[in-house]
DNA sequence: GCAGCTTGCATCGTATACATTTTGTATTAC
DNA sequence: GTAATACAAAATGTATACGATGCAAGCTGC
């Protein structure tokens, strides 16, 4: 609805900043300060906390401003409950439905997505990937499901900024895995394969889940050194 | 997140007329209209239109005002694609996750829609159900398949104008076993019975789809004065 | 010394005035 | 007569000023 560059250019570094967890959950935003930044006047910049609001990235109180949605564990229980269903039916329909151009700009991000994850530029990866799934949600042409799916992605998005940065070949192996997984996903949109795009989607969250389990859960700390040597040699 | 009267009443009137067709699909919205309809300032109502648009019921263009949701035939079909996967699932974690006072506020909800359904006020009856099932999604706490469910409710509210107004027996009859259906649903929530519930909400939208897609697409014109006899006797 | 109240500051909410964009209409050129 | 352009009017987008609310620190009374 803005047509101002430097309006538009404000909603979407505020959603990458929230994406990239820049502006971490919870964290209050002051209108003034965002003003400032982003060289627009209060007016505008409500309208873009508003639209913010409605898409689930910010949450707005009475009186009390505007705070980066929080991430607490109650929702991740929901989080992981929800997103293999969303996520599974979105491909499908992804795949039946898709037309145009659309495929083409999901090629066009996975190649930026594959740039990115290879120069381990961890929030460029996520944000890739967020895009990519975001193509995906829009070539299903459901806005209900898609609804659900943004809000998703979202969480999903913010919990992954570890993922991309790898600190062990196992790792980067589960990387390299995924940008193949966007692949073979690409390929089964492309021939219009339903069930097979279906069945992608949930390996491909299998994937990421055992990943976010552990940015949720990470290994403990090791007890004593003996411990801590008997680790590392396991993996 | 407005804490003024006449802006939150804005924004509920707003929604209950959108929803109940008073303000009709596609209908253009003039702010200067609707500012003194309501007695607010343009600004107030812009954030109303902003949260609006983020709830699905209106859409903004750039330079050109608000639109009432548009309800084409394209959408339609994956309403009924969607509906549900989504009414299911929401039935199931509602009668897992509901939790204090909730369920007392679905039996007052109840208790509104029969008596409004009886009445044959059939605008009233169509909102009541439609916070019965909004009652139900707060129930879920699943705020992913929330969203999901908001947006299916809007469209489905609308279509469903017609059916609290019975034109025959057999229609009164069926808005009969909706409320029926209510009540079992109440039942299974307070029994905490997961997937009776799931059952119930299938069963529940079976009979909705029944009555909407006669609204979509209704009985054909008769075509001679002999086969008007034929259907009439054949109700 | 502590509880409760008051005052002051920071921030949010609303109204109004101004700038920009769109749209409808009328005039003119072909 | 048609089409294109220019101008005017209406509607949207933005900025700023003012009033309302909430939070915190300091004061007063017990």
């Amino acid at each position: 609805m803005s047509q101002s560059n430097r309006k538009l250019d404000c909603l979407h570094s505020l959603r990458e900043r929230i994406l990239s967890t820049e502006l971490e959950p919870g964290t209050d935003l002051d209108e003034a300060r965002l003003c400032e930044a982003y060289g627009i006047s209060r007016t505008p910049l409500r309208e873009v906390l508003q639209r913010l609001s409605g898409e689930g990235y910010i949450q707005l109180e009475d009186n009390r401003g505007a705070k980066v949605a929080s991430m607490d564990v109650g929702v991740m229980r929901t989080f992981f409950q929800t997103a293999p269903l969303i996520y599974a039916n979105i491909s499908r329909l992804a795949a039946e439905n898709w037309r145009g151009p659309q495929l083409e700009a999901l090629k066009d991000t996975q190649r930026a997505f594959s740039q990115a994850a290879h120069a381990q530029d961890a929030s460029r990866a996520a944000l890739c990937n967020h895009r990519f799934h975001d193509l995906i949600g829009e070539m299903a042409q459901n806005p209900y499901l898609v609804a659900s799916l943004n809000r998703l992605l979202i969480d999903h998005t913010r919990m992954s900024q570890t993922f991309y940065r790898p600190t062990s070949k196992a790792e980067a192996a589960l990387v390299a895995q995924a940008i193949d997984q966007h692949d073979a996903m690409i390929a089964a949109f492309e021939s219009r394969a339903a069930s097979l795009s279906l069945d992608l989607a949930l390996k491909h969250w299998d994937l990421s889940r055992d990943q976010l389990e552990r940015f949720v859960r990470p290994d403990p700390l090791p007890v004593d050194v003996y411990s801590l040597e008997a680790t590392r040699h396991a993996v």
